[in-house]
DNA sequence: GTTGCCGTTTGTGCTGGAGCAAATCGAAGG
DNA sequence: CCTTCGATTTGCTCCAGCACAAACGGCAAC
């Protein structure tokens, strides 16, 4: 196992390149961002600590389909593929588990596409902020705060909109006292006022 | 192993109930398709003859999450889970060979929710026709035949659109001569000239 | 203090494409 | 033959939200 230190915005591996290892974060947290031929981006997923990513394509094409970027100063562990293998054989648990690992993945991924197809940008926005919650929630004083670093930008190409309508959304949900945001953390305060605006189940 | 025969149209299985059976085609073809509390809907892939499908939930939340509808009168093919297990069991490779097919159509999924984010209906017309193609073509007299029968609402609700801009794109593209329709049978002309409209690599 | 950088907010114009309605067409069924 | 039903086409309207621009505020470096 590699262990490494890595600053914010430091790029951990880069979209294209050949899949070689394994990764998690330690400490801190990475966006995975995929780029278009026409330069415009979407953020796939947060990675906090102790979750995995870059692992898929070692079993499929070996070509990482995303760029992993540190969304702050972090620790990063890393196992070669060599490795990953001999641990899954020692234990096949693992294999399974993986198996389950993707199965949700995929059932998120799925939801995404019905909402980004069926939904409109506020109610998208609203799911992505619970979302974020349910992923990277903590309790705190005055409501749900979302463990990560959050750009009005993040939020928006997580989303599916732009950072202009998210910015306009998230400052009238402040305004009404559903979240509150200062300096990149986000704090929910009405969660199931943000249910009522996404109204996706 | 159990074999079924389902006519046009018919629900094998629907979204929300209990996952308790891995299902395959064998002759045929069907959609899943996913429906949002306010109705609306986005096919998520579509299953021709010798795909899986339904198998995830087995390892993950016992869920399924769409329907599976038969797009032609169908043979299906379906295992109990604890017959799937046996055979994993017994042939462990089969567990490998699984988190492959969990990771291409990951990698898919992903470039879906990017290209919903980043890119125009027509765009996203185009690229779904050519995934389609590269999914369930054949070589026939005069192009790219795609095997499965589209209606115009299933490529709007399969690349995140419309019925209507669908059409028009469709009917634009029969026009310029890049493909041909008839009678749900899709037949792709240039595809070159399609990725080009696609402009996404 | 000044400067520059980064992120956010806000105003404004504009267009892509969603949404509706009506006409058309074709196939199946009686 | 007529009817019915499903699918497609087409014209039209209208608005969500994208795009650009400009201003604002905080922070760090110098």
């Amino acid at each position: 196992m590699r262990v490494q230190r890595v600053a914010k915005g430091d790029v951990i591996f880069a979209q294209g390149g050949p899949a070689a290892r394994a990764w998690a974060i330690s400490t801190g947290c990475a966006r995975i961002v995929q780029t278009g031929s026409n330069g415009r981006q979407a953020i796939l997923r947060f990675i906090g600590p102790g979750q995995m990513f870059g692992t898929v394509p070692l079993f499929t094409d070996h070509r990482l389909p995303a760029d992993a970027i540190a969304a702050q100063a972090s620790s990063v562990l890393s196992w070669s593929e060599a490795d990953l293998l001999r641990l899954i054989d020692r234990h096949p648990r693992i294999a399974v588990n993986l198996i389950a690992v993707l199965g949700t993945r995929l059932g998120h991924l799925q939801e995404r596409v019905r909402e980004l197809t069926t939904l409109r940008a506020e109610q998208r926005l609203a799911l992505a902020v619970l979302r974020l919650a349910a992923q990277a929630g903590r309790e705190t004083a005055g409501g749900h705060t979302i463990g990560l670093p959050l750009r009005r930008r993040d939020v928006a190409e997580f989303s599916g909109t732009t950072l202009y309508t998210a910015s306009r959304a998230l400052a009238a949900w402040q305004k009404a006292g559903l979240l509150a945001t200062c300096r990149g953390q986000l704090t929910i305060c009405d969660a199931s006022g943000l249910r009522r605006i996404a109204g996706d189940g």
